[in-house]
DNA sequence: CGGATTTGACCTGCGC
DNA sequence: GCGCAGGTCAAATCCG
């Protein structure tokens, strides 16, 4: 439970206290508007623990609403190579865009996609090109709804943002979180 | 030319 | 133990 955080995790270290953004979506866009609505952009917000333990109740893909499916959060079971077993702060959320890359500010780079079981869209892995940052995020959009796109976060940010980004000022303007627990 | 992306191979965990 | 699915690596390629 201590791994996993709402939204960017701040909080546990201080380090994005100092950061416009985000210090405005954890204090208005972010936590002022928690309820699941979907029907306005952002559409979710998903611990994933809680997500993996739901994940085994029903099948994915008979969900409805912002809850995100599991199939975006299978197994917390893949920090292996440099880290034993130890788990990253970890979460996801969905926005409604055209384009899969949400540009949040900082910068990333593509080691991988991967064709995803129940979905027609493919997952594209992404890492931190800060030196020393090793934060990773994944990118699928929902076969059910062309529109959604799911991203996970996983790790934090060990740097300030590198640029503030209008496009994803507007995404926070649009944010709703969904709150599994 | 250097950095980013693509993409197939490889590794690992899990369920049967 | 085997097969499947997810996640990562790394060589090739692309692009500014």
């Amino acid at each position: 439970m201590e791994n996993y955080q709402m939204f960017f995790p701040c909080s546990s270290t201080g380090q994005f206290s100092k950061n416009p953004i985000l210090t405005e979506m954890t204090s208005s866009h972010v936590f002022n508007n928690f309820h699941g609505d979907t029907s306005n952009g952002f559409s979710g917000l998903i611990d994933t623990e809680n997500l993996v333990s739901k994940s085994e109740a029903k099948d994915p893909l008979t969900q409805s609403g912002s809850v995100v499916k599991p199939e975006n959060e299978v197994k917390p079971a893949k920090e292996k190579r440099d880290n034993k077993k130890i788990k990253k702060p970890r979460f996801a959320f969905q926005t409604r865009s055209q384009v899969d890359i949400l540009d949040d500010g900082y910068r990333w780079r593509k080691y991988g996609q991967k064709a995803v079981k129940n979905n027609k869209f493919p997952r594209s892995y992404y890492r931190c090109t800060h030196q020393g940052c090793n934060v990773k995020k994944q990118v699928q959009r929902l076969t059910k709804d062309e529109g959604v796109v799911v991203t996970t976060y996983e790790g934090v940010h060990t740097h300030p943002i590198e640029k503030q980004s209008e496009n994803f000022e507007h995404i926070l303007s649009q944010m709703r979180i969904y709150a599994p627990f």
